[in-house]
DNA sequence: CTCCGTGCAAAAGGTTTGCACTGGT
DNA sequence: ACCAGTGCAAACCTTTTGCACGGAG
């Protein structure tokens, strides 16, 4: 969803200070990958951002486009809305049910809790949308990683 | 997550079923790739389940696994757990937040819900998770696609 | 017997990477 | 001036597709 402007410039400040703390020359093609993104209405693809962003820098390569967006990711300023992963995932669970997602090493693993399970489905007057089920994403670190992580922060 | 045996027997007479309904063929191959799937405790990439079902199959192809798959989603026996599409998306609006995907056109659209912003995360202690944030996929159908639905049961 | 499914291999489509040059700091 | 970023193109990886053969109905 298209971030309001007011909103956007907070983000894009923050950007940049996030730049100079790791070093990173604030170029005109990272700024503006950035801009194209918190303008998006909808969820758009990478491709999609790099015709946007083309609109406004012709030139700009495709690869740089890519890097851009996953810069973003690592600072905390986008959210990838896939997957992790490259590949598509299969689940013969048809129940409904849920996933714990880690951040770090893209293992999913399902979570079957009966108490999330009768959520108010959001109203069709509201939303356009006939909906007939859900699923929860819990995004976080598994106990694997965790331990990774404390393991590194001793060494 | 695997599937109880004893629910298994059943879902794979429901998969032969559906097959004749269809005037499909019960083919080896398309029940091995239903059973891997069955027998899985994570959410296996289509690539993992090639390898499981080449323990039983060796000579089985690719192609052919990934169209097993595909028919088993088609037929409400397996779920893709990935997003629609083949492409990542992007996303700048970094609060939490829930989405609403088609399952007919693969839109994705926000939803801002205060009233969903503050479900109990799982317990650690439970899960082994340290979670941070949840997302909400509601799946169903955009009013385009009703809308295309509703005249098609008109002609 | 007829089709459809399978296997093989090639194509397709999205993403990543190596390298020389350019541009920010 | 230095080092990282960019553009270009090739590589990569997953998924899809076309076609001839063989097996299911």
């Amino acid at each position: 969803m298209a971030i309001p402007a007011s909103e956007a410039q907070g983000r894009i400040r923050r950007f940049e200070r996030l730049c100079q703390e790791r070093g990173l020359p604030v170029t005109v093609q990272r700024r503006v990958v950035l801009e194209a993104l918190l303008e998006a209405e909808d969820h758009p693809s990478a491709d999609q951002v790099l015709a946007k962003v083309r609109q406004r820098v012709p030139g700009i390569s495709q690869a740089t486009v890519y890097r851009g967006l996953d810069l973003l990711v690592e600072m905390g300023l986008a959210r990838k809305t896939c997957n992790p992963g490259r590949h598509c995932r299969y689940d013969a669970n048809i129940h409904r049910h849920h996933h714990l997602v880690c951040d770090r090493c893209e293992r999913m693993v399902d979570l079957e809790d009966p108490t999330l399970n009768d959520l108010p489905m959001p109203d069709r007057n509201l939303t356009g949308f006939h909906l007939v089920d859900y699923t929860i994403q819990f995004r976080g670190t598994c106990p694997d990683c965790l331990r990774a992580q404390h393991r590194e922060g001793i060494e």
